[in-house]
DNA sequence: CCGCTCACTGACAATGATGTAGATAGTTCT
DNA sequence: AGAACTATCTACATCATTGTCAGTGAGCGG
């Protein structure tokens, strides 16, 4: 049933960038992962091919399988930790600065970095198409607009006129889905890369004057 | 070589549904474009399997072979259809109400039907992602934003502040990209429809409180 | 009625991707 | 050193998909 293979030995000679690797299995996974993950921002999960991760990764695709259960259980484990990775970077952008003009100009400029550096925008935008991840949920949007509607109320405590929380929502909802779209597409070259920066800052100025006036 | 197939009528009789249909040249062409483009809006071109869309259209897959050349053919078909229509809708969108608030809120809601009602706004994220449409030329943002500025303008001759070009082409921007964005999972039910509808009026005072004060 | 055109079909070839099986070779423990 | 463990490999099986081919039949002009 089973062709023994006759020339291992000459094969090995062949190919003589085939010294097997034996790594633990926490770096086989991270590795893998870690290839994995490209081809998921740029080709979406439909662009993971085992064969493909296999070779970047400097393996053969069986040890994926071996790592991994199945293609499935890859996939499952790479957008995990993708998404895992993008809240982290996002929570990290947010907690630096709350308040002031400046102040939102770096945070969108650091929630867009978190977006558009590893990929992770286009990532959530793959997902988000494919149906793995319920969009709106996924970017805690509202869990960011509750944070910044209790410091909005406490700031304007005595005023007659209190915001709603739904203008706080779409204040906060408005910039997330357009940094999300912009990180689709990273700039190519300074001129453009300079465009987003402005469109940042304008985005942060009016976004704050709005959040001020109420 | 070839193994003629022998019992052609048998077949025919076990499968009564397939009285072979003739159409004309383009209604084939147009029957496969139509399936062909909803797999396109649900799972990317990718997802456009020669089979199914076959199967969806009614026919064999080398019917398809046989109009369109390729599946590459195909892709590319269907693409330059969905990106053709979805400007048309958009372009009438924009067409029929140019000034006001509530204009304003009816045209946003215009653009969002062109987006989200035959998933071209999916489709066109798709396109954006795998490379096949660059982006921001695509949805012809920068003509829009032209167009509104000579209207910008037009309306505060004499005023000493006039706005710059870049601010009004962020004001058209703005909207565009948080309308793509929303477009990619549409509302799952009537209070989701009727959230998206108050953020597109609350965008629409928005961007109209913007473009009047300057 | 005849014969041509071409939309259409089933069968098959070719390619590429996932998954399986058994052997092989580092690592570590005793 | 020897044994156990297991990460890794080659080879193969299996399936899905694209594309080819030769033939079929519906409709139309003579």
């Amino acid at each position: 049933m089973r062709v023994v293979h006759p020339f291992v030995a000459m094969a090995r000679k062949a190919r003589p960038e085939l010294p097997r690797k034996r790594r633990t299995a926490e770096e086989a996974r991270t590795a893998i992962l870690d290839s994995a993950e490209k081809l998921l921002a740029a080709e979406g999960p439909a662009g993971i091919r085992l064969q493909e991760v296999a070779a970047d990764a400097g393996m053969s695709h069986p040890t994926i399988l071996h790592h991994f259960g199945s293609r499935e259980g890859l996939v499952e484990a790479v957008v995990a930790r993708a998404l895992e990775s993008l809240h982290a970077q996002l929570l990290d952008a947010v907690r630096s600065s709350p308040q002031g003009t400046d102040q939102l100009t770096a945070l969108l400029d650091g929630c867009y970095e978190a977006l558009s550096s590893r990929g992770h925008g286009r990532t959530f935008l793959w997902l988000a198409l494919s149906g793995y991840a319920p969009m709106m949920e996924e970017l805690r949007v509202r869990a960011l607009a509750e944070a910044v509607h209790v410091v909005r109320t406490e700031k304007r405590r005595g005023k007659k006129a209190q915001p709603t929380f739904e203008d706080t929502y779409f204040t906060v909802l408005l910039p997330a889905l357009a940094l999300l779209a912009l990180s689709v597409t990273p700039p190519q070259n300074a001129e453009e890369a300079g465009a987003e920066k402005r469109f940042r800052a304008w985005l942060a100025r009016m976004v704050h004057a709005h959040l001020e006036k109420g």
